[in-house]
DNA sequence: CCCGAATGAGACGATGATGTCTCACTCGGG
DNA sequence: CCCGAGTGAGACATCATCGTCTCATTCGGG
């Protein structure tokens, strides 16, 4: 009887990611349920955005923990971020088309894990594994990018959902040039 | 007097990038102009959506004219292709998270330009200067994900304007992990 | 210099979304 | 079984935006 509320804020993500201006009524059907009741849940649309900001930088904090992006070499780290990041990319991919979260002074919860971020491709430099040329701060953004691209990708059936980590780790990782690593691992 | 039309689309892009929901007087005034002048010039806010579409499909058609992709390496014309692009990334970041695009059945004049840059990719496989795991239609999206996030980094300042289209070609190409050819570059 | 075309500011009604409320219904725990 | 919490449907006033219009002003070509 009583709505799922993680459920809701998902399919209003999935929804204002593809139609940025769709009214309440229509997240509200999406969901599944009445707008009087979304309305009981969210006392506006200011609140169910907020409320989605806060669903979706908690999700992806369990993901960086899932990660423990903090251990192991640094590649690996980033492969299994994307893994962990997989279920949440839709959320994440509404949190970076999301501005709002950066116009009124950047946010304190999502500078805090884009800061943790940051210091796993810092790592990654420091130990020789990632390019120097390519700064932090644009590999960061690359990340949230890539997984976005893939989230929408995969929505609209240009992509397989089960390659869509790998797709994302590899490109971000390997790049698209053939080198002699990629075509060891061709000939398996 | 009279109202520069491309520079008016170009601000209601950047504007509509960061907020979607933007209502026609906070356009007008992003551009510039009054309200009215923008009424006498798109019928209304779809006019100026579709005519936002075909400005950005006519500009990055003319950017893939311009950097001849079929002509020498597929890297190489990649490379190109990114730094004819440049110019126009805001209105490819628009196009790219626009939606509406795609709704009524794929875009005509789109489909087009989308299948000549998958081509692009397609032969740089067959040429054996792309991996064969990472399909071209991933790579495509992914190509329009890197440069809309290269745009939106650098209206953000987080990455210098200049420095977009080899970040982006560089993640591309050649991603994040240092190798043997990435050893002899950074050494000069 | 002057006239006309184009613009900006604002008024106006129409339209659609919003937020609140009521009421009947349904489901599930006690 | 029954009661109450939670829900869906809809009515309602309110509000923001839209599209159109008018009018004074400005700019630029002839």
């Amino acid at each position: 009887m009583s709505v799922d509320r993680d459920h809701v804020l998902r399919e209003a993500a999935a929804l204002l990611t593809r139609k940025a201006t769709a009214s309440m009524d229509e997240i509200a059907k999406a969901a599944g349920i009445g707008r009087a009741t979304l309305h009981r849940h969210f006392a506006g649309r200011d609140a169910l955005v907020r409320a989605l900001e806060d669903l979706g930088i908690q999700q992806f904090g369990q993901a960086l923990d899932a990660a423990r992006i903090e251990e192991g070499d640094a590649a690996g780290a980033v492969r299994r971020l994307i893994a962990e990041a997989e279920p949440v990319a839709g959320m994440l991919a509404f949190l970076f088309t999301e501005n709002q979260l950066y116009e009124n002074g950047t946010n304190e919860g999502w500078n805090r894990l884009d800061t943790r971020v940051q210091q796993l491709f810092r790592r990654g430099q420091e130990e020789g594994s990632f390019r120097l040329d390519l700064t932090p701060a644009w590999l960061t953004e690359a990340l949230y990018g890539l997984i976005g691209t893939g989230a929408w990708a995969v929505q609209d059936r240009r992509v397989a959902a089960k390659d869509m980590p790998r797709m994302v780790a590899e490109l971000l990782l390997g790049g698209a040039e053939r080198r002699a690593e990629t075509e060891r691992r061709m000939k398996r």
